[in-house]
RNA sequence: GUCCCCUUCGUCUAGAGGCCCAGGACACCGCCCUCUCACGGCGGUAACGGGGGUUCGAAUCCCCCAGGGGACGCCA
């Protein structure tokens, strides 16, 4: 047992790079993070490359661009596990001399005959150790072997994992793991091992998937006779239909949530609270939560990904957000899809636009979208729903235009005038605004009529009545 | 198949023997606000997987069953 008193705290988070930062690995990123803001640790990030064929650059790209865009700065030098591969066989050839491992002289495909024929069998499939006290002398000629560690056969393992509670396996359970290849690289399990004691590893918080590995990492451990870190395995997230989370799904990089217009301390605030909670709480900020979280208050099923509630935390932050901010976030799509750049002119009408936007969007997305009408040059696009209200509207909207003309551009009056002209002609205020809107947004939803009309300023607003009416 | 883990409203969860004929949030439905659509406000439907125990008393403790997940690689 680590003496956590004398020592400070010190996490990692470990993706192997043959891939995006998925919705997962970036929970699991978070709970790392918070935990060492937590008790003012650090937080190191360690790219597991030793699978040369699978492992690219893109893929270490990726992982850290999307670790930055959620704001999950590492402490330090990142670890490029690849390059420690020497001093992991050095430990190898250490515990084969000190008589924890031994050479393994069995073929692949001697051992996949043995795992077909334990299966087969019913029985637990692992090696079954022929060369455990064999002597290597007897070897057959021209077979490189691999080193095995010599794993306890009888007894059990322990393991007090801060998340899963207390889990016993018995030794006859696990098998004597492979640590070191016939090509004389280190597997996963060592590398691992040697890696998060040379970092000073004091938490391990991974991915439930790994529980397994903690306990044969565990005799490694005690094969060197190094202290054990603290284990703490939270559960996957999985899809909506509860099965492994697929593409189709959301096991997307965090990079596909940015491109659907999420923002990262929406997607930080659902990812925290999946599988984790702190009472009531829901909208929790960064400070709160650095605060609050615990491992402790981890949960120990596994829980599915909703969209449905990632867009809600997404919209009450969008609505938090600044209009300067949003407007910059936002351009960009708009000017995508206008195949333009926004001038000076319609960039300002697009931050003034925001306070009547934003309570109106889940996403960035669908905040460039509504937003759109704002800047689009004349005449504007006009959907069947507002044509069919403008085509019998053409002279009311003359009409209207014309008083409209020399008021004081700006709400209130604007308001006062559409309702006096309204109540002159018998009409409700609806009858008036609703040819209004499709004139001046090309639609029949958007923001209160009079505030955009204030925003698009009078010549835009009685240009654009003047299109309408003459349709 | 073997081992390990999990199981409260559709979803995320609160709950650590009486405060719970189970609370919050999202989603859904209704009403209000209202120039539309949202936002917001108010209200509603909806859950302790099943069966045995322990106890005066169980969502909470124990056992069994069922269902779900994970792991069983010279991948990580």
């Amino acid at each position: 047992m680590l003496n956590l008193a004398v020592m400070s705290v010190t996490v990692r988070f470990a993706p192997s790079p043959t891939g995006f930062l998925h919705i997962g690995g970036a929970r699991t990123a978070l709970f790392n993070w918070l935990f060492a803001k937590h008790h003012g640790g650090t937080f190191r990030l360690r790219i597991e490359d030793t699978d040369r064929v699978r492992s690219t650059g893109e893929a270490v790209d990726a992982i850290s661009d999307g670790l930055r865009w959620l704001q999950l700065d590492w402490d330090g030098e990142v670890v490029f596990q690849a390059q420690q591969v020497v001093r992991h066989a050095e430990v190898a050839r250490q515990l084969l001399a000190a008589g924890n491992a031994y050479y393994c002289f069995c073929t692949p495909a001697e051992l996949e005959a043995m795992r077909e024929k334990a299966r087969a069998e019913g029985r637990s499939v692992r090696y079954d150790g022929t060369w455990r006290d064999r002597d290597p002398k007897t070897a057959p000629p021209g077979i490189p072997p691999v080193i095995r560690l010599k794993a306890p056969q009888t007894g059990e393992t322990v393991i007090d994992d801060r998340v899963q509670g207390r889990v016993t396996v018995a030794n006859g359970q696990l098998d004597d793991l492979i640590i070191l290849r016939a090509d004389g690289t280190p597997t996963y399990n060592l590398s691992v091992v040697v890696d998060d004691h040379d970092m000073a590893i004091t938490h391990v918080i991974r991915g439930d998937d790994h529980f397994n590995n903690a306990f044969r990492q565990t005799h490694i451990y005690h094969a060197l006779g190094w202290d054990v870190p603290e284990f703490a395995h939270v559960p996957l997230i999985h899809g909506p239909d509860g099965a492994k989370l697929s593409k189709r799904h959301g096991a997307l990089g965090v990079d596909a949530y940015r491109d659907m217009g999420y923002l990262p301390e929406a997607l930080r605030n659902y990812l925290l609270r999946l599988g984790w909670s702190h009472g009531d709480d829901e909208i929790i900020s960064t400070a709160q939560a650095i605060e609050w979280f615990d491992l402790d208050a981890v949960g120990r099923a596994p829980a599915r990904f909703d969209f449905a509630k990632l867009g809600n935390l997404n919209g009450h932050y969008i609505r938090a957000t600044n209009d300067a901010r949003l407007a910059t976030l936002v351009a960009p799509l708009i000017e995508k899809s206008l195949g333009d750049r926004l001038d000076e002119v319609a960039r300002a009408r697009l931050e003034a636009a925001m306070p009547g936007l934003k309570p109106r969007a889940k996403t960035l997305v669908e905040l460039a979208e509504i937003a759109h009408f704002y800047v689009a040059s004349r005449p504007i696009p006009v959907d069947d729903k507002a044509k069919a209200i403008l085509a019998p509207a053409a002279g009311m909207l003359g009409e209207l235009a014309n008083r409209l003309g020399d008021l004081p551009w700006e709400v209130s009056a604007l308001e006062a005038a559409v309702r006096d002209f309204a109540e002159s002609h018998g009409l409700k205020l609806g009858q008036a605004a609703q040819p209004l809107r499709a004139a001046l947004t090309g639609s029949t939803a958007s923001p209160p009529i009079f505030e955009v009309m204030a925003v698009l300023g009078r010549s835009e607003s009685l240009a654009r009545l003047a299109d309408a009416s003459a349709r």
